[in-house]
DNA sequence: GCCAACGTTGGC
DNA sequence: GCCAACGTTGGC
């Protein structure tokens, strides 16, 4: 088992669009940054994700499945570009910030972090723990 | 709205 | 294959 994070800008694609889909899911396309799409071919179904709004909330909402391992971007025909089907778990009861995170000594190594920039990250067991303690998720 | 960080592109 | 220029992302 394998954690991650999934960045997305809420006017792009929101957690409430994700939870519309249910146990559907949806692919995550669009992606267009060979380190994202290199952990996303990393991804086993079952794999685990935290769902993060960047740009005006900047927090972490929710937990999200792989339910599909990578195939092709439907968005493009770019067969270097493809992506992995994610579904909402569940929402977390209080969302960690990203001022939360930084502010916590246990995550100076996370990769939200340190390089804001990349949209489909990895996420250390040990972080995984401390973020759903700071979420309120028991 | 600005700017820093980073990734990508393209000329040489 | 290097590196400068440019574009994009995302925090502030």
């Amino acid at each position: 088992m394998t954690y991650w994070l999934f960045k997305s800008e809420v006017s792009t694609w929101s957690w409430d669009q994700q939870v519309a889909k249910g146990d559907t899911g949806e692919e995550w396309d669009g992606v267009r940054n060979y380190q994202a799409r290199n952990h996303m071919r990393t991804m086993k179904v079952g794999d685990l994700g935290f769902f993060y709004h960047s740009q005006k909330e900047k927090e972490i909402v929710g937990i999200v499945e792989v339910i599909a391992e990578s195939h092709q971007d439907s968005t493009t025909d770019d067969e270097r570009w493809d992506c992995v089907d994610i579904k909402a778990v569940r929402a977390l009861p209080n969302p960690v910030t990203l001022a939360m995170c930084k502010e916590d000594p246990r995550l100076t190594e996370m990769v939200l972090v340190n390089n804001t920039r990349l949209s489909v990250q990895p996420v250390a067991d040990a972080e995984w723990k401390i973020i759903l303690e700071l979420a309120g998720d028991a």
